[in-house]
DNA sequence: CGACGAGTTGAATGACGTCAAACACAGTGG
DNA sequence: CCACTGTGTTTGACGTCATTCAACTCGTCG
């Protein structure tokens, strides 16, 4: 299971363990391709694999990814940086191609409270520009980032003439239709433990001996867990002690070793 | 302001006007407009003001309409029927074309609890077709009404012969997008007296003398105002006497009179 | 009249947020 | 090696908001 090693054991019987953990914001995050610096020399245009996976399932023919490729504005943006606000109107679909990037909004004391993260390739708003409406919300860049704006206009001259293109266009946007929907059911009917429950569930990684046990590596600071879930830290600890207390995880810093991944189930279930 | 007339005063001095308020399960609902017996031999199809409602804003072309309707599948559903749930895989685009449905789910104890009304023309399911997963919701029918199915395979291949199509049906998902995330921040963020201040403000009709001033008639049961808003009847009910209190509305019946919109715009800014 | 369903009201409970203190840990400079 | 600091998390006490449960009103329908 591990190199791992006991400091501590506390009152309520619960056996901590130590697992080198490190803040989420000092890994070398392995995914964020981009991490090596950047030089304007060299191409910040997205590739195949980026475009397959923003339309998804069947691969785009050659003529579709030139013309996507062609009209595509690349921009790097620097960790922490805005990528967009609320406030500007929409006129490009937008979407990372490498990098961690979140959507979220600015609270008045400055802080930047992310809503949902995402990561490269994915799509930020690949909605507002086609409806001419202002983003519906804030987005930073979490890692340093590359971000294509697709200018609205020349998207929709291409669907004159790709109409297979179109077709995923719609799907993609089907699928956000949907992922809302379901996130805007489990807001109104499940309770703070049935939501965590399922956002480890969706993370949930199998280790290959018992099927039931496996591991979530937590790749961000438990705050900006907390405010996807729509709770405070403070009540995302509580739940955390609480299901160990359950038996159903135990918690060693950044990793969260599951114990038994159907009764996690049964909590996300919730009502 | 209409033939009002008090019939109660109330200790805490808000005077109650009585309007006659039926309730909205009997009121013979203006907008539903299949309220005539309807008989197979006459045309279900949708005509072109729905499909421009449905579609936005530039009037859609006549072959674009013939070939639209050349693929609806109209059907007629009876009050409180059940147009689809949320096991079937979706195979079509559904919409309803007149009358009152709703989007919910079913309590273990049979009741319907509505999360979101659709008044026809609209959308019921304009996405989970497109990328073959189930519905993600049920959808029933609060009056009688005819819904319309679009075979997913249809509408596709329309796309082929008609590009401008394709722009209308991705802002229309786009719409719907936004809607959605829209109504997740509110989820998130809003507590209960700022979610239903802004429901009354997004169903506000001012009155022409006074911009401030203005009437919102509520059209369906205050339970299922609630489950919309994702509280239980009784906080709403301790809600609108709580905004009465504050002197920005007087309920009467069925009929709330908004008496301060800024103020209810401001309760609804809430955090 | 009694039964029923919708709405309202009050008291009790519980879930979650707020506030403040303590703790863990990496980084810094002695 | 050691304090010292800053950030992030944990814990406890407490408050607030919303749900739950149970009564009660009102109008409708039999």
């Amino acid at each position: 299971m591990g190199p791992l090693q006991v400091i501590d054991t506390r009152q309520d019987g619960a056996t901590v363990l130590a697992e080198r953990a490190l803040r989420p914001s000092e890994h070398a995050s392995p995914a964020a391709g981009a991490r090596r610096p950047l030089r304007s020399a060299e191409s910040l245009l997205p590739d195949a694999r980026v475009w397959n996976e923003l339309l998804g399932a069947p691969p785009l023919s050659a003529p579709e990814l030139a013309a996507l490729t062609a009209m595509a504005r690349p921009r790097f943006v620097p960790q922490g940086g805005i990528i967009f606000t609320q406030q500007e109107v929409a006129r490009s679909l937008v979407f990372v191609r490498d990098g961690d990037a979140a959507l979220g909004y600015c609270t008045q004391d400055g802080q930047f409270r992310i809503e949902r993260p995402v990561r490269g390739p994915g799509w930020l708003d690949q909605s507002s520009a086609w409806i001419e409406v202002p983003h519906a919300i804030d987005a930073r860049a979490v890692s340093p980032l590359v971000v294509v704006d697709l200018p609205c206009e020349d998207v929709q001259a291409l669907l004159a003439t790709q109409p297979l293109l179109a077709r995923r266009l719609v799907a993609s946007l089907a699928r956000e239709v949907h992922s809302l929907a379901v996130n805007t059911h489990g807001l109104m009917h499940k309770d703070a433990p049935a939501r965590f429950a399922q956002w480890l569930v969706e993370r949930f990684q199998p280790v290959p001996d018992s099927p039931q046990r496996g591991v979530v590596k937590l790749g961000e600071r438990k705050r900006d867990i907390a405010s996807q879930l729509a709770i405070t830290p403070e009540t995302l600890s509580r739940l955390m002690r609480s299901l160990t207390r359950m038996g159903l995880i135990s918690v060693a810093g950044y990793t969260v070793h599951v114990a038994d991944v159907e009764g996690l189930k049964q909590v996300a279930e919730g009502d």
